[in-house]
DNA sequence: AAGCGCTAAGTTACCCGTAACGTAACAGTT
DNA sequence: AACTGTTACGTTACGGGTAACTTAGCGCTT
């Protein structure tokens, strides 16, 4: 209303220490609680601290010193399936725990937008980054190495990291469910997943599955939904597509479970019997498996852990801990009801 | 290996002026583009930006001018199913399509929590804030009134609010689906969800419900899953838990769509028809409800879209243009077929 | 040729904390 | 009494960039 006159001045460690009657120094001192200073003048301090309602300003510190901030750039493909949302919140809560913050960048799967954004979130002189996947446009790595801090890749385990890289190995997951369908006896597969412009853990399932079972003689029909989110519906109309354009497929590898259960609904909808008339298997062993009637064939990923153990290990290594270059975290098959056994 | 010599030392902006041979403030001109340099000047500059691989340093910006940053803080309490995550997928792509960055606090849903990340990302001189929820500790509105930054309340429409709310009345919607369920001939309800020690936007939407069935004389029995996640499973093992202790429920609201599925499974997995034997209602019309044979009886909810307005609102409002304090931005009820309905 | 206006640059001061250093006051030692 | 050590402060400089002001240099007018 009537404050129109300046906007809210923000209250400063000098206005802290004048109305004190004290040097800013000695302000400083008692904020920091390093010792140097009198309780008589600790209590003076605090008190207009209280009074006034001062908050430190840590761009200044961060300024002042040589000490790095405690931001930690995420970059994260999209938020559209429960992924990368456990494995965000694996990171976030783990960083949040120990003072961190975690500054958010949604890259959607193209090089062009996480290099912006690496651009971006460097300016602001974060203490590390943790980027999702192996694959980074040159000027982007070319920044990272100037950059001189923490780099941690997650999710698409890198071998050769550029600082330190956190995940599974997703050709092998992808290339163990190919051999455990072909050793089902499926011969003509289909796989249901999106597409992107820029590869990524996704496409390496592919490679790996493909690979498998067409090393066993067997071949995969792809239906990809190009530029899509790896969702329900995607999984039920890119079902839909597979299955009118190759209607003799005898089973389907899904992009991840949320799209496997979308085709399993399709396929329920028409009638046929899952594994009967159908095979299903997915990926990830996501939330939504847990209360099917079936065991979703699938393959085990600790999301949250993934995100919990990238953040962990930034931590070590912003504490000058030892730390090893490539942690693999991980996976398992769940042979699930939804493929026809081996035995049957 | 052998640069072990020091960290990797940032270039500045007054070392790319030096070997530009120019001084600090006309490398400052050139790099802002605002004139006042001639073409000449602004090619040696930007020559040796590229050959030192210059990044500017936003703290620094930020440090000098009265000018804000570009940090937007967003506080949401959890990841752990869609709703949350589609509001934030909102809110971070709309901010960074216009330059900002999302400073995230997962804030599971105490106060506690959402205070402290306040006092610490408000040290980071953000340009406004986004938080989760119109609940708030007294110190942590105290902290917001004196940021003298735009703060938008989301997902809880507060007529109000500190700063702008943006959301639905979420009493309402419970009351809506509590007047449907009823009309439906229910009188025997359930009720499962999550329950947090503060009060928040689903006790609110659930006191709207049971005031709505027992106006009409029925009555609610609750279940609510002390500190879990509102997710797939949490719906499954409440559903048993109230069925095991209130047989006699007829229908069942839930506090999400996801958890209604987790109890569709349940009482399929039982044997029991829907909405033969009981009803089953969600909310949010999450996009699992898209690939369901039945249409699950919901309340349509466009989370993304939240998001988006409030970052638009936040936008808006950092730009000086005037804005609403309060938006709300709807909701409605999806009749469904997992209920039966009043003419059956 | 003096005067004016404009552009392209340089100079200075400042933002807010902190490190490093300086110093006054007092206690304890010999 | 002179010296040393400690405590409790104050002073100064600094970091990277920008606003505001100053100055140099050039072309044009009259």
């Amino acid at each position: 209303m009537a404050d129109k006159d300046r906007k809210n001045s923000k209250i400063s460690l000098s206005e802290v220490a004048k109305e004190a009657g004290v040097s800013k120094m000695t302000a400083s001192r008692v904020l920091r609680g390093h010792g140097g200073y009198s309780e008589k003048t600790r209590e003076l301090v605090m008190k207009k601290v209280d009074e006034l309602g001062y908050l430190p300003n840590r761009l200044a510190t961060v300024f002042a010193g040589d000490q790095s901030s405690t931001f930690i750039g995420v970059s994260i493909p999209d938020l559209g399936n429960e992924v990368f949302a456990q494995v965000l919140e694996g990171i976030d809560r783990k960083l949040g725990a120990f003072g961190h913050q975690s500054v958010l960048g949604l890259t959607q799967h193209t090089l062009e937008e996480e290099e912006a954004w690496i651009k971006t979130v460097l300016s602001w002189q974060p203490a590390g980054l943790i980027l999702t996947g192996r694959y980074h446009s040159p000027r982007a790595i070319e920044m990272l190495k100037g950059a001189g801090i923490p780099v941690v890749e997650i999710w698409d385990l890198n071998s050769s990291p550029l600082d330190i890289s956190v995940g599974i190995n997703h050709f092998d997951s992808g290339f163990d469910m190919g051999r455990y369908l072909t050793g089902c006896g499926y011969t003509r597969i289909g796989y249901v997943g999106t597409s992107h412009d820029t590869a990524n853990a996704a496409s390496t399932r592919l490679d790996g599955f493909c690979k498998a079972v067409e090393g066993s003689g067997g071949n995969v029909t792809r239906q990809l939904c190009l530029h899509d989110t790896a969702t329900y519906y995607t999984g039920f109309y890119g079902t839909e597509q597979l299955l009118l354009s190759s209607p003799g497929v005898e089973c389907i590898y899904y992009q991840n479970d949320a799209m496997a259960f979308g085709g399993l609904q399709y396929v329920s909808s028409k009638g046929m019997d899952v594994p009967g008339d159908i095979g299903i298997a997915g990926w990830g062993d996501l939330p939504i498996a847990s209360v099917l009637q079936k065991r979703l064939t699938s393959c085990h990923v600790p999301h949250l852990k993934i995100g919990q153990v990238a953040a962990e290990m930034m931590l070590a290594r912003l504490s000058g801990e030892p730390v090893q270059a490539c942690r693999d975290i991980g996976f398992h098959l769940i042979p699930g009801t939804t493929v026809r056994h081996e035995d049957s």
